[in-house]
RNA sequence: GCCGCGGUGGUGAAAUUGGUAUACACGCCAGUCUUAGGAACUGGUAGGUUUAUCCUGUGGGAGUUCGAGUCUCCCCCGCGGCACCA
């Protein structure tokens, strides 16, 4: 038998794929469809990448074994065509980028091949094809039409190495995403798209899909929900203290906040405006230090967004001659800007809340302005016993806890509790009539004995709700806290009621934590010395009036119903997520379809003329205006058509518009008159999408954002692009390290199928790690893969026809390999066909029925020497028209199993016994294991565990 | 700083989701065959010692359990993302 040889049966088979029309699917068949997507590549001139290679290895895997099982499987390709490195390319060296693009793709389409994956490249969408383009122009023109697209000047940013707009996802510290130029912001007149129209449901509809959680919290912390309030706090000049009320009323002019923290409101301390605020020009002539502010908001806007991140203090300066008043309580309070606010989000101004917020209480040191606390910590039983029963009330009740230092060591008193399992400080209910700290000592007094106090401070107070079990009642405790120094250890003698109750014990302030029992508790112990800091978290208010003690979330609930009823304020929602800037100032992407009037209005194209075509007469060089601006042959069009003085739309798209939405148009690439035909639509949505999670904030996002938009246009019946979507890892060097040009270690799949063929470099990059996880590139490591190609090769001189019985062995791993595969758990799948193929090679013949099934599961895998094989076996089909086999449930069922007997949970025995070996009998041949009898005689066994089929677990 | 993910042999990694930790593969060691081998094949390969009905062992520490890589809490380290979003 000649030797495997996959260079030779690799090109022998992609041949013949080729060839075969069997290979087309039917589109007009959706009956048992299944649409498995790749996420397309943009054909750059250095070719296919090894993330590319694993990824559509992984398809392709899933792909055949899905058309095995019976699906009729969608699975095109194409190509991300539109984009600045063929626009620069071309700067550089003249050649038109259509020229570049299509020399690129053709390499991909090569490289493709040579790795076996089956694309019907026949099929494909190239988004820089005018029959594609015409759609893309034809979908923002449906979004033009439902008021989806809108165009506004505004700073923006621009990278000046780029001479373009680029979008907020597209900048990466601060950086252009591309060229790593630091961005500007620019005035610059752009089309943007509503994609904040759909915050809401893109948060809202990512519960509906299966995609790794991980990407799904990632999307949803880029759009960013904060739900709170807007207050009105009304601005009071100090210089016109003097007008009558009625005046004050009619020019009464208030600053708007926006916060999530309504709760914190009584500890309003100051109000900051953003510098890009418009109220400070409204207030010019009221504010004393006008040329102080003006120098400072220049200052500011001097600074880069980076110069803003990473300026290590805070600066501000006080709008002096104003005040801001908080409605809530009348209070005056000063009013700042600064440049720690943004003017981009919320309302551009906040209410600094310095007590309960890192970013104000930094300020506030600084500026010295006051800190008012009026959040303390809450402690919510929610474990057994005194688990808080939510459907019922809250009795409240005033309570006292008091650390007690010893007179002269580091050591604290103590409750040790004797009827229940706690560990306490010294607490109790106030008598009638007694102040909180005399309370307090009477509590001392009375379960420890001990009474020369001197109290060192009073602390704040802290909260605790719990289920009292004996009262049978929910209790809402409100701790006032005492710390106390004994001056001498002069005690009395406690009541034998209380000594019943517990005793006292002196507790080292090393040991306090681990020894105390509730939370309330060590959090006042931890932060008994601590110095002042901001508390953050929610809690239970105090110094706020009617609201106190109410909980932070009850509380936002009744301040923003009230400040709704005075008209103070309202309830808000507020997204991080900005609205999608789309034009570029590029030659090399799909115009805009828009002309403007001779009055400058615009105007969609209308249809008729779509493809607008981008025009062919321009030179690339950037000049910071838009190439198309040069092209005589679109000036030409556009008055022809539209008539003297009218004028094109010289900006491009986005490449990302381009990509939102290729894989409604991969059923119907052809279709002229519609992007999708109606009967078309059925493959859709996607059922699989494969790709790198780095697009989760920007393509991931858009494509939602283009269907969420179609369908509530009326083009689409579904309402998420992408049911299952999977990621695939970094491809690193065997080091570990990211591939790159600079570093010179960037592995090229040419190479790598050169050198071991493609099944191999397939197997390789299935079998090393699990999908989603890095693959280290080691080449000293693919011989693996390799031996195991040559190792079913060569099992070939072993088959013998006569039908011998399929083993065990053989169903176990169809089962276990289709079910892997199911869930893209290709490593475990191909480690389980190498046992099998290990244990094959051990018997001196294997049954050619074993055999085949063996070929067949593999040849996902690899699909070239299964092929060649099912061929030598005398199959004139393809092997990917045979079915997926299905395993023998009874086959697969052991006969023996292997029982593990444990004592006290340690493994002391395991004896082989039948597999329907019943409970009782089980547990009787554990007992009368010889080696189990070592350890059990004379003891006295308490308890027999059994998990059936595996274990007896004897305690004793 | 915040969020997410992870830490298992010399290495890449398995572990039926609480039930024999280290499957499969690389590497390494020994052997077979060979003119030779950086080929192929066979066997071995977590550590310890008292060498066997043994003990220890999944980043560290505690806990729950008959039983923990898996669950809970605290800490350490690595990777990825976000970064003044009120």
């Amino acid at each position: 038998m000649e030797s495997y040889n996959p260079k030779e049966i690799e090109a022998k088979w992609q041949e013949k794929w080729l060839e075969q029309a069997s290979e087309k699917i039917d589109k007009d068949d959706t009956k048992k469809k299944f649409y498995i997507l790749d996420m397309f590549p943009y054909p750059s001139g250095t070719g296919l990448h090894m993330g590319h290679t694993e990824s559509y290895t992984a398809s392709d895997v899933f792909y055949r074994f899905k058309k095995m099982q019976g699906f009729n499987v969608l699975h095109p390709q194409g190509f991300d065509a539109f984009g600045l490195p063929a626009e620069n390319y071309a700067i550089k060296t003249g050649v038109p980028p259509i020229e570049t693009t299509k020399k690129n793709m053709e390499n991909y389409i090569r490289q493709m091949q040579s790795l076996g994956f089956n694309y019907d490249f026949s099929e494909q969408a190239i988004t820089s094809d005018p029959e594609y383009y015409k759609w893309t122009q034809w979908i923002f023109s449906e979004f033009y039409k439902n008021g989806l697209v809108y165009k506004k000047t505004q700073k923006t940013n621009w990278c000046a190495s780029c001479q373009t707009v680029i979008a907020n996802e597209q900048v990466v510290e601060n950086k252009c995403e591309r060229c790593g130029t630091e961005i500007e912001q620019k005035e610059v007149p752009t089309w943007f798209f509503k994609i904040t129209d759909f915050a809401e449901e893109l948060i809202a509809d990512l519960d509906d899909v299966d995609w790794p959680e991980y990407t799904k919290k990632n999307q949803r912390a880029w759009i960013g929900k904060s739900e709170g309030a807007e207050i009105k706090f009304e601005i009071r000049n100090s210089k016109s203290e003097t007008n009558s009320k009625s005046e004050k009323q009619n020019t009464k002019q208030f600053i708007e906040v926006f916060t999530t923290r309504v709760d914190t409101v009584f500890g309003v301390t100051y109000v900051v405006v953003a510098p890009e605020h418009p109220l400070i020009a409204q207030l010019e002539s009221q504010i004393a230090n006008r040329d102080e502010i003006f120098a400072y908001i220049e200052k500011s806007k001097n600074k880069t967004e980076l110069d803003r991140m990473e300026a290590k203090e805070k600066t501000g300066v006080e709008l002096e001659g104003i005040k801001a008043v908080n409605p809530f309580n009348g209070e005056e309070v000063p009013v700042f800007v600064a440049d720690y606010v943004l003017g981009s989000y919320g309302t551009g101004a906040v209410m600094a809340v310095p007590a309960h917020d890192e970013r104000d209480f930094e300020f506030a040191k600084k500026y010295n302005l006051p800190i008012k606390k009026v959040i303390e910590p809450c402690f919510d039983q929610l474990a057994e016993p005194g688990k808080i029963k939510w459907d019922e009330a809250f009795v409240e009740r005033d309570a006292i806890l008091a650390i007690v230092k010893h007179w002269e060591k580091d050591e604290y008193l103590c409750l040790q509790w004797k009827k229940v399992d706690w560990r306490t400080f010294i607490t109790g209910g106030p008598e009638g009539g007694q102040s909180f700290e005399e309370a307090a000592r009477t509590e001392i007094l009375e379960e420890t004995g001990y009474k020369n106090l001197k109290l060192i401070k009073e602390l704040p107070m802290v909260h605790s709700r719990f289920y009292h079990v004996p009262k049978k009642v929910n209790r809402f405790a409100h701790f006032n806290v005492f710390y106390f120094e004994l001056k001498d250890g002069d005690k009395d003698n406690i009541s034998d009621n209380e000594q019943e109750n517990h005793d006292t014990v002196w507790v080292m302030s090393d040991k306090i934590e681990q020894f105390l029992t509730a939370d309330s508790h060590k959090y006042i112990f931890k932060n008994l010395n601590n110095p002042e800091v901001s508390f953050v978290e929610d809690g239970v208010l105090n110094n706020s009036g009617e609201y106190n003690f109410l909980t932070s979330e009850q509380a936002r609930g009744k301040m923003t119903a009230w400040l709704e009823e005075k008209g103070l304020g309202k309830k808000v929602v507020n997204y991080r997520l900005r609205d999608w800037s789309i034009s570029r100032q590029r030659y090399w992407g799909c115009p805009i379809p828009i002309v403007y009037s001779p009055e400058g209005e615009p105007h969609l194209v209308p249809e008729q003329y779509l493809p607008w075509k981008l025009p062919e007469d321009v030179d690339f060089v950037p000049t910071g205006t838009s190439p198309l601006a040069k092209s005589q042959e679109l000036k030409e069009r556009v008055e022809k058509i539209f008539g003297e003085c009218w004028t094109a739309e010289y900006d491009t798209m986005d490449t990302f518009v381009d990509s939102s939405w290729y894989f409604l148009r991969y059923p119907d690439v052809h279709n002229d008159k519609e992007f999708c035909s109606q009967t078309r639509k059925a493959w859709l949505p996607v059922d699989m999408y494969i790709g790198g999670a780095e697009h989760t904030y920007m393509h991931l996002l858009y494509a939602r954002f283009f269907v969420k938009a179609l369908h509530k246009i009326g083009h689409l019946s579904f309402n998420e692009p992408f049911l299952k979507l999977r990621h695939q890892g970094m491809v690193l060097d065997k080091a570990g390290n990211k591939m790159s040009k600079s570093k010179g270690n960037v592995i090229n799949p040419d190479e790598m199928v050169e050198k071991f063929g493609a099944d191999s470099v397939r197997m390789y990059m299935m079998f090393v790690a699990p999908l989603e996880d890095a693959v280290m590139w080691n080449e000293e490591n693919i011989v693996g893969v390799r031996r195991f190609l040559e190792r079913v090769w060569r099992l070939q001189e072993k088959i013998v026809v006569e039908n011998m019985v399929v083993d065990s062995l053989t169903h176990k791993t169809i089962k276990k390999v289709g079910e892997d595969v199911e869930v893209m758990k290709f490593n475990t799948a191909i480690s389980q066909m190498m046992i099998l193929v290990n244990a094959m090679d051990k018997e001196k013949q294997i049954s050619v029925t074993s055999y085949e099934l063996l070929v067949t599961i593999l040849a996902p895998f690899a699909p070239h020497m299964a092929e060649e094989i099912w061929n030598k076996l005398g199959h004139s089909e393809s092997i990917f028209s045979s079915a997926w086999p299905e395993y023998d449930s009874e086959l697969i069922k052991d006969e023996k199993i292997k029982l593990v007997i444990q004592v006290n949970g340690k493994v002391r025995d395991t004896i082989e016994v039948n597999a329907e070996i019943s409970e009782d009998e089980a547990k009787k041949v554990a007992l009368e294991s010889e080696k189990i009898k070592n350890y059990i005689s004379g003891k006295e066994i308490r308890k027999i565990i059994y998990v059936k089929n595996k274990l007896v677990s004897i305690v004793v």
